[in-house]
DNA sequence: GATGAATGAGAATTCATTCAT
DNA sequence: GATGAATGAATTCTCATTCAT
């Protein structure tokens, strides 16, 4: 059967374009992409039909990656402050542990090459974190705020702490405390 | 004799272009800028000597209009609560107002064609901003949240606002009202 | 023990290619090509060495199938209009019954990737029509028409001939005997 | 109002595009056509949109051109068979004379890069060849051969003499006239 | 100053052909 | 032999910028 389409080779191509579409925005040229992933120029497109399907695809991996550790040892028992610090905890850790990678999903959001559809199965990827995070701030919440709503004020308030950290790394544990702080408060009854 | 830059030109090249990086990005092309201002290709680099220059100016242009936004009509007196409304509203009516120029301050925000000392002149159009954050906040903050941060969860949480307001735009009040009583809570001590 | 090379898969890639060709000229894909014959895209060129041995080919493969069709069924007796008129209505029946192949041959005849060789052998296939024409005009052509140029006369009336029947098929006895009845007096002594 | 577009420049790219299409096909570089009309590579699309708009326009170029030698010193008067003999003379001398931009006509007719639209605008300019056809041959011509069918029996043979003439350039006389008594006999009542 | 034609360095793709499996 | 992934040269087209008018 030929020589297989190399799992390997797709990952590094996503890695690569990961990097500079971080560094350059969605104007990384494919040539540039496919150089630093070690590939042909013309291997990036037996792996993605074209340059919008690999920043489609490259949007679905990151935010994939970002919602398995978002629930990734998730704690059985505790009280709902205690979980949903667990879940923070998490996305900054994640956040500050990929820059580039959080960088490249700015870029891409805010891209119209990236379509509708792949918003949408974005969203998804997202579900089971609204559900525990809804499971979780049942009660504690206040009146007014939908999930939708205090999932929206989580990911703009992660976002600036994971802002401050990217400037002082060595507060990492100061801005995570303050930031979930912040949040719990917001988002409070 | 030569005939004087005119300012009617800048102004329209520079509200072509918000239209333009709002619609497709800062790879929209300057011969659209161009043909949307109603002016030749060639013009628009007699008014800016490149498109980085360009873009640089509509990013500060765009901020100076917001952060003059936000401190107009600021009401002498009232109490601490009153007047960061007084600023959260206005943030949140310029937004809803200007969709097209805050989506272009977006794009400008993650492009790299904005550079480190745009970005810089950018922070002093705030001054006062931050000026007056300080003053009517001052002894309602919770401790460790700094001036900076403030604004910076500030404007997290009224862009997260002008999301769901764009989302249901009948719903404008309502969301500018809870947005802002997310933020009182984040922030109060 | 090598596996011999497959005379009906060599067959299938020369009927894929002619299908092509007719729709989208000499640059139809060799990948195209191979997949439209159910085998590889390597494959095709364990058959061919190259894309012009493959349109080579075609062309011969073509002029070979349109000559072998001129002649079948020839009449012993007879006169010589009757015989002619025989071979005119072979060539048309062909045309119509084939208008992808037919299609295809005129792509290749105006492509520079059919080299001279080729031609020169494509010649030959007609030698055949040639020598049947020499002998049964002999007597009834003008004069200073060689059978060259009857040849030629023969194939342009038919070409004509061809494209009407193609653009009003339920009139294409009318078009084969109206066809017949010019190139009878075009080069009728 | 700056540079103007350049007719002749226009006419430059149509040159060598004619040049190329006749020696390479219709896939004849863009590079290469602007190289050999001493033009940038991107002048080539301030002149045509893109590439089948050059190749569109070439075809009628051409054809126009075709279609007014064809015209050209229309004698007043004389029988039906000296005007026939007069437009065919100017065609085959048209040919013979510009054997480049008849093969590209030739390439361009068998081309899909050519759409329907400018068949169709290019029918157009052969109006008044086939109105002087009618009028020249009413009453001579042949029972059920309407006026089209007269006209492309006219094309097919003179496509043949100019490929006789192409290969004996010195019997450029005898083809020609050759020729025009095969037509005059197949269409001749 | 204003205009827009001219330029040529990229950009995304395509594709004939090779070769590891 | 058969397969189809890999390759990179070639192709069409875009666009910031210059400069003749």
């Amino acid at each position: 059967m030929a020589r297989p389409l190399s799992e390997d080779k797709k990952d590094a191509i996503l890695a690569a374009a990961a990097e500079l579409v971080a560094a350059l925005g969605t104007s990384a040229p494919t040539a540039r992409i496919a150089r630093a992933a070690g590939v042909a120029e013309g291997t990036l497109f037996t792996y993605f039909p074209d340059k919008d399907a690999l920043l489609g695809q490259l949007f679905l991996d990151i935010e994939g990656e970002l919602a398995a550790a978002l629930l990734g040892d998730f704690p059985a028992g505790g009280g709902a402050r205690e979980r949903a610090r667990h879940i923070w905890n998490r996305f900054i850790d994640w956040g500050a542990a990929n820059p580039a990678r959080r960088k490249a999903l700015r870029q891409l959001k805010v891209s119209d090459r990236v379509g509708e559809d792949c918003r949408r199965l974005g969203e998804k990827l997202f579900a089971g974190f609204r559900a525990v995070l809804e499971e979780t701030l049942a009660g504690h919440v206040a009146d007014g705020q939908s999930v939708d709503y205090v999932g929206a004020v989580f990911g703009a308030l992660a976002e600036t702490t994971l802002e401050f950290i990217a400037r002082e790394p060595a507060r990492h544990d100061h801005h995570r405390a303050l930031g979930f702080e912040t949040f719990w408060k917001a988002i409070a009854r």
